[in-house]
DNA sequence: TGTACATCAGTGAACGCGCGTTCACTGATGTAC
DNA sequence: TGTACATCAGTGAACGCGCGTTCACTGATGTAC
């Protein structure tokens, strides 16, 4: 405060004890989280940036990622599972299977919406497929498959209209990335609130028979 | 061919006649619009290649464009308005309103899956918000004006469910865009055909009421 | 208990690159007289 | 018709920057004897 002479902030990070250098690897990882959480794009993403919020040299990184993708490819793994447990854990919540489905969905679309930077990562930049990972690797993949398996369960219990649950899930996932992605693009555009979209895409695009409610 | 000493290609232009100095502009845009076609996203477009595309020197950009993100909303302006024109175009070869509104979301469709860069651009990123630019006046807005205008020819018609036309044409938007954008970034997923995929948002978004055959 | 040593967790210095942008300039060409 | 000159369409040279990556190194710390 008052000082006129401001030096970029140095970082001081402590050397982490011998046997435990796996530590920085989870420093580094957190650290392109943080950085990528508010925004955009992977590639405004510099290894450099990254070195300088852990508080270590930029040289260092190359000790647990041997190049800029993989750290990359790390944060995505890190994030699609985080994004699958939230959206496991909030269908728990719920005691019907419709409601549940709901709750998956709800929880997908604020994930979104609250990590956009995250959310663009996985969803709107073809990383997997650069790495040569095909779909059903890809560690996106169980986040689908959770959507599938709900829906299925909404047809068996009559609460959807029977029908291919694959097909059915495809569907609304196309409705959830839509509402999502465009809200990040165009948060000018005058959109409905998200429940309410979330609810037309479900009811239009899984066919829901009975009310979500719990 | 055989050539061992490769020099990188040094394109030669004719300097424009006086009084022509702005065909410049024209070419500068046009080669931007090139180099993002392919692909991405706009940060990976540097002006200096666009200048080695039109083969001129970098400096002479700032004949035209005061910024990198003036040459770059230039060619947004662009391409929002062939997109508009691509799906009139298409639209009109139609003659009843249900199946000039399906060959206009199919026109939406293709032209992104054709132009991945460029769609990516107008629908993927930020960018007329962050020029300062509110929705209405955004050059995209005409497009999803004219959705509007088509869901409410089919209303009124007798070919959709009555409804509000601009609700019934958000959700549209949003299952077009998902549709479009997810392919764009998991193309390694087993999508069904595109058409199949329009088809069924169209029914269930703004239920449509009438086969969309011509 | 003391000490030599291997290992580990990083750093120092440097590389070549492409980037956006600025400033002073050049040389061809149309125009006024 | 001839010529001086203003204008126009660019270029030459350079700036400082941040980037990814490489290579040789340091110095603290645990371990074997």
């Amino acid at each position: 405060m008052g000082s006129s002479s401001e030096e970029p902030t140095k970082l001081i990070r402590a050397r982490n004890r011998r046997g435990e250098g796996l530590r920085l690897r989870e420093d580094i990882i957190e650290a392109a989280t943080r950085l990528l959480s508010a925004y955009s794009q992977p590639d405004p993403l510099s290894l450099r940036a990254v070195a300088r919020e852990v508080g270590i040299t930029a040289q260092s990184m190359y000790l647990h990622f041997s190049e800029k993708s993989d750290l990359i490819y790390a944060v995505m793994e890190r994030r699609f599972g985080e994004l699958a447990t939230t959206c496991d854990r909030a269908a728990r919540e719920a005691s019907q299977p419709a409601g549940r489905l709901r709750a998956r969905c709800l929880a997908y679309c604020r994930w979104g919406m609250d990590t956009p930077g995250h959310y663009r990562l996985l969803f709107e930049t073809k990383t997997t497929g650069q790495a040569g990972i095909a779909y059903p690797e890809s560690p996106g993949a169980a986040v689908f498959s959770s959507f599938v398996a709900a829906v299925h369960e909404c047809m068996q219990a009559g609460a959807a209209q029977p029908g291919d649950p694959v097909e059915a899930a495809t569907g609304l996932w196309i409705g959830l990335h839509g509402i999502v992605s465009l809200r990040l693009s165009k948060p000018g555009f005058p959109w409905p609130p998200v429940e309410q979209l979330v609810d037309r895409v479900l009811d239009r695009m899984v066919r829901l028979t009975v009310p979500t409610g719990d």
